[in-house]
DNA sequence: AAAATTGTTACACTGAGTATAAGTTTTACG
DNA sequence: CGTAAAACTTATACTCAGTGTAACAATTTT
């Protein structure tokens, strides 16, 4: 499956790297709305087409991280033994908070990250648009793992409940961190409510 | 304040109605991505501009009823008397299901409309913004009502769930209507497991 | 009936995203 | 090795959404 890297696929990775750089260091300085694809291009010394190539959307330049997170929910889902799909949910949740798994990492980094988002209505926009598609595909695999038809709207509550309670945990996290109080402690106050409230509402169905 | 109406609102309004009448059409007939402003600023007999006057972005002609379901919550809110913010707007949502009022309306048009939604990616995308923007508001509203920041968590979480399970209840209430089943009964399923799980995820905040 | 408002239009422009074919570099294979 | 196939990059040209501006036309006000 995967053979050595190779000449090809390593310099794939270093122009992908390169434009991604560019572009965020661009993002940072001017906002992404006044940052145009030409100038990222001109910038990392590379054709605009390129650019397009790795990166389909300008969006994608800002959030291309998506796939991570779907992987360790899948993975989690498929060695959950007999524990419930939401309660092996919840317990990868509470594992990665935790470990400080990278992709809840709380610190002046993605502090950054959020507010340049949030100074962009277009990102805002695309932010929202993902928090909804990764809910339809945790929905689905919750479903899935529960053998119920993935339209089931048990699966969809749940899913999109439990989405909610992260990007909100998150986002207090976030704030804690900026507001100098502990942000583990913050994160898991909301995770715990959110948690609690989702166990209510599936109560007596084959996710909980 | 609100003079009577006068040639010129009379014109602009059927205006109005005469673009997004034509666009309802061509979108129905070829998809959302397959007409484009042109066409439909030809086929409605108006220059291209003027689309634009009235519909600032293309999935403006496919949804331009957020202003509606605000207000509905705002008032709501506002003459709530001594209930809790949150309880006062399970409230508001059981009673519109009851009167059947037209912004819950389950029959074939809505049903060809999601339908519509469903076939374009970027009216799905848009459909995601309007749901994050709308929690965003619900948030703002509640925390207000409660007299807490706009930015506390507790509203965050309330309204991102609340606003989870109206989309969710009114999804599976199509789906039982398209498989004549009970539609309203299929909404005030869901409808309740959600508000349960909403009510035991804020328990002992200011909210419920 | 003239003047002031306000909506419509024509024109020109920017920038995202797509299509295609030609040019380069890497890899595979004899 | 060296050549051919595969895969990445590039140039070019295009479509379409969305914006800015100023001229124009219709309505409303006085």
């Amino acid at each position: 499956m995967s053979n050595p890297p190779g000449l090809r696929d390593s310099k794939k990775a270093a122009t992908r790297q390169a434009i991604s750089d560019v572009a965020t260091r661009l993002f940072i300085e001017r906002g992404f709305e006044n940052v145009s694809i030409d100038e990222i291009a001109r910038a990392a010394g590379v054709a605009r087409k390129t650019v397009f190539n790795y990166f389909p959307r300008k969006e994608d330049l800002v959030f291309d991280r998506e796939e991570e997170s779907r992987a360790l929910v899948r993975q989690a889902l498929a060695g959950r033994g007999n524990q419930s799909p939401v309660h092996a949910f919840q317990a990868l949740m509470r594992a990665l908070l935790e470990d400080r798994h990278p992709i809840f990492r709380i610190n002046r980094r993605p502090l950054r990250f959020w507010r340049t988002v949030a100074a962009s209505p277009a990102l805002v926009a695309h932010a929202h648009r993902l928090r909804g598609t990764l809910a339809d595909d945790l929905a689905a695999m919750l479903a899935d793992a529960a053998g119920k038809p993935t339209t089931d709207p048990h699966a969809r509550l749940a899913a999109a409940m439990l989405m909610d309670t992260l990007v909100v945990a998150y986002g207090e996290a976030l704030r804690a961190f900026r507001e100098k109080r502990q942000p583990a402690a913050a994160f898991a106050s909301v995770l715990e409510r959110g948690f609690t409230g989702v166990n209510a509402a599936l109560a007596g169905t084959a996710y909980v």
